[in-house]
DNA sequence: GCCCGCCATGCTATCGTTAGCACTCGCCAG
DNA sequence: CTGGCGAGTGCTAACGATAGCATGGCGGGC
């Protein structure tokens, strides 16, 4: 590897003067610049960060730390923060947690071992408390999930309301029974979006009863499966189901087509965010959209700024972006009813 | 930021001494051993990583050079490779591209001055050669799309199999017009596709003007959409198209369900990959199914093993993964002469 | 003509960790 | 009683870039 020294060598400098003009100081003559410049070009000559570093100036690295990025939710925010990032001169360090606390952990571990400038989360569960020591020490945002024991800055979307939007549209059209399939409790998205669910419930009039509430892992297509079976096969099935997650979406999506289920005649079916395929899924998904470029975009600036000027507003704030529903063709009123009805005629 | 000095000032030892002591080396005393690691535990001490390095040690970092992470293609490798370079303690650093040659350089730039420890890269059509300069300066591993001017180990699909298969299906069925959409030639998987397609074309005694190409940006799901208008608002609609990406898939897709085209029966479909959706995409969507996940854990483990062990085996040998087409419901023989013979008739 | 000041560059310490070599005990054998 | 040995620890240099201070040479003002 070329290093200042090698071009001191070559032209008869010292490293301190090569330095210096490559980092454009005054104090160098343009003629010497102009040698040293043309001597790191013609050499190859490639900076080294680590030692740069040393110098006490802070990485320009930042870590995101996140369940999966398969997930096309997460996939998302990696690709505009990769841009956000890019444009100032930083670097993104990927680390996937699998929802796992222990790797989570290891990997906050490696990202401090590494320096990093910065540290965008989405925080699993219960994070280990070692984590949280970590988090606290270098500057840090979490995204979507939100722990209130890091006190810090938080981008995320508004779940709860989210999740209430799908349902009352539900509760509007008249379904009896409605089914939820989401994430679990433990997660801060997952009890926002759960208490969402209930909150529209009890504004229509129905009784917790009337929902069926299927909670497991978030990020699973093939919970998505189980769950929509396992509702389905109930003795008293929901007319209507709201999904809690883009992954479960995914799952019980895939499973009503191989069911063959009717939509919306037999079940009428709300998703959660918006994938492509969603529209053309059966007769169209009627869903909710959430910003989730905005909010990616508007995390990875907070955090630009927040490392690239003074901490002056340290002070942590939440920024909360709305979601909307995006009514297609998966949801309609509740068949009359039906096999009741005509036995009761007949 | 705690150091080793500031353990070893604690403890009244030296710097060495602490060092030592945390790398497990066995000439120091279990009892000191064990006051280091209490002391730097307690203290949260963390290595830097960055000193370590200076070392000469080499970085534990690789570069994972995309061009766009939001592809389902590409989050899938990522994933694969981020799972298996933590296994090894590597950190993975993301680095997207978008196709453009000048962002590409500017990423490996910055991966070289990071010292990362190897990279791994989905080079642009022409890589500047800059970048083929810094390239070859660090261990790397060439995937999907080859570029023999690096003439460094490459793991990829057939892909002019992939396309191959795909159009000899449609040839079969007796497809007089079969339309191409695909990404550009100068890209080396766009050649081989293109090629794939056109042999297939004249395996069936199917004259090159029976294909319609259109060819555009790969990662453009856009351009999906415009070619496939494109296609069959021509004066010679085709009866059946393959595709050649997976994005432009999707954006052929789209645009399908959206103009209402009837599949099978006015126009039958190949896709390319298997993405969630493409199952139940109208009647299902025929496709080339490629093991994504096999040759990103593939390309991911020979790079651990380069990284590891010396350099035995720095032969440039390609490994190449055969897609396998999934026969689903959006392919049939083409409909009975219509409006033509009617003419005809009448 | 001499001294001061400034321009261009050099010297050196520094960052945190590691590795090679040096040192200091205490203990045992000669 | 002393020399040697080895276990345990310390000293110091090195990695590459950078910032503060030092230096050398030259020109202008008095």
């Amino acid at each position: 590897m070329i290093t200042t020294r090698d071009i001191a060598e070559r032209l008869q400098l010292s490293v301190s003067t090569v330095g210096r003009a490559l980092a454009d100081d005054d104090r160098i003559s343009e003629q010497t610049k102009f040698r040293v410049r043309q001597a790191a070009a013609e050499m190859g000559y490639v900076a080294n960060r680590a030692a740069r570093m040393m110098r006490g100036a802070s990485s320009d690295v930042v870590g995101l730390v996140i369940p999966d990025i398969r997930n096309s939710f997460y996939s998302t925010i990696a690709h505009e923060l990769s841009k956000n990032m890019e444009a100032q001169g930083f670097q993104l360090i990927l680390s996937e947690t699998d929802d796992d606390r222990m790797v989570e952990l290891r990997h906050l571990r490696e990202l401090s071992a590494s320096r990093v400038a910065g540290v965008i989360i989405v925080p699993t569960a219960r994070p280990h408390s070692e984590s949280v020591k970590l988090l606290k020490a270098v500057p840090h945002v979490q995204l979507l999930r939100k722990h209130s024991s890091l006190g810090s800055q938080w981008f995320g979307v508004n779940d709860f309301d989210a999740l209430r939007q799908a349902t009352a549209h539900l509760v509007e059209q008249g379904h009896p029974r409605i089914g939820y399939v989401g994430g679990p409790a433990e997660l801060p998205t997952g009890a926002e979006r759960l208490k969402g669910f209930r909150s529209a419930l009890s504004g229509g009039n129905l009784s917790s009863e009337a929902g069926c509430i299927e909670l497991g892992p978030p990020s699973s297509v093939e919970h998505g499966r189980q769950a929509v079976r396992r509702l389905l096969a109930g003795p008293s099935a929901p007319t209507a189901i709201a999904l809690g997650s883009v992954q479960l979406t995914l799952g019980v999506l895939e499973e009503l087509s191989r069911l063959d289920v009717k939509v919306p005649s037999e079940l009428s079916v709300v998703g959660f965010g918006d994938e492509p395929g969603f529209s053309w899924w059966g007769p169209g998904l009627t869903t909710i959209g959430l910003p989730i470029q905005e909010m990616a975009t508007g995390c990875g600036l907070w955090l630009m700024r927040r490392l690239t000027t003074k901490p002056d507003d340290d002070s942590a704030y939440a920024s909360v972006s709305p979601g909307s529903l995006i009514l297609r063709g998966s949801t309609a009123p509740p068949a009359q009813p039906r096999r009741p009805s005509r036995r009761k005629g007949s």
